[in-house]
DNA sequence: GCGATTTGTCAACAAGTGTTGACCCATAAG
DNA sequence: CTTATGGGTCAACACTTGTTGACAAATCGC
């Protein structure tokens, strides 16, 4: 499959994997040329440089949220979707975890933030309002995180059933509205 | 005050605060000796290397933890004190979040993820079992990072009183048994 | 076929990293 | 006074990082 790409796709799909393996500074230019079995020195000149390579790599993260969600009913939906079913089906890894597990990072933290709050956060604050949006802001990013930072494996078990409840329940208690 | 201490405590003060700030890998040697006023050096000669300036500044990270807590409601209690409390009335980093922050680096990860498994994960999966731990992990894990990584500032606003209620509210649901 | 434009190759660069060894200087023990 | 000893200073080290420029090769338009 791989040497029937283009060098810029395979130089695309091994930055992929690597900066979601492990995360975008602890990542160098060289590693992924060498794992695309390329020379570094194309990163730049398709790219244009190491933040134009992980950018195009977040593309098609948010396709999920083009229709945003008009309800919560539809918004739980999409949420347990995101973070339950795509991810186990999907053997690549989920661009919007990706950028959720690269936040926190002097590179790209200032541009992954900026990404996440257009896109994602104002939505969530016009339907649910300013506390709730970010309560259920932090429930998402730790389960993003939380499996992969901390090698949680509880959290998601092999038959995520009674996962996908759990994580249904508790989106429903951070959706509550405060008294 | 910052004068009358000795070059080792200068370092290992403004080393927490650095790394907890920017993350253990994007804290170079040569910053948090500038920001101490002392030559780099001093850092190995007293430390014997980041890593071990790294360490030390885990120190007491766990003292909260001391005395496990015995019922969940004892174990509520810690954490809403951990993560609300204890941030905002203490104006030096707290440990544990540090901790938990700095879990996704490759340089430090197996480090802390061994840390925080041997001496919190192990404490609640006694009490808790195997999936309600992993998801309180997972929920205290977003609480601990999303205020930090995503700037998300509506979790934690000035009259914590709210917020203490909803954390409480949604930590009483991920210990809620499954069915 | 010929020229132009892309695509790939190689080597080097400047900047930054953690770490080490050689020296100096104080203070205290003999 | 002499002499160790621990703390501090300075410069260099070996290494990795992202990026660039000069050149070769291949591809495509005409």
């Amino acid at each position: 499959m791989s040497q029937a790409m283009n060098t810029k796709d395979k130089l695309w799909l091994h930055a992929r994997r690597q900066f979601w393996a492990n995360g975008y500074s602890n990542v160098s230019l060289r590693q992924i040329a060498s794992a695309a079995g390329v020379d570094v020195a194309l990163i730049s000149r398709h790219f244009g440089g190491k933040l134009g390579l992980f950018k195009a790599t977040l593309e098609g993260a948010f396709d999920i949220f083009e229709t945003p969600p008009s309800d919560e009913a539809e918004l739980l939906d999409a949420f347990v979707r995101i973070f339950v079913e795509t991810p186990r089906t999907n053997t690549e890894p989920s661009a919007i975890r990706m950028l959720l597990t690269n936040a926190h990072d002097e590179g790209v933290g200032d541009l992954v933030r900026e990404l996440y709050d257009e896109r994602i956060q104002q939505g969530l604050r016009a339907l649910l309002g300013e506390e709730r949006a970010a309560l259920l802001a932090a429930v998402v990013f730790g389960f993003s995180v939380a499996e992969k930072s901390l090698r949680i494996e509880g959290i998601a078990p092999p038959s995520s059933d009674q996962y996908k409840s759990q994580l249904t329940h508790l989106l429903q208690a951070a959706l509550v509205k405060p008294r």
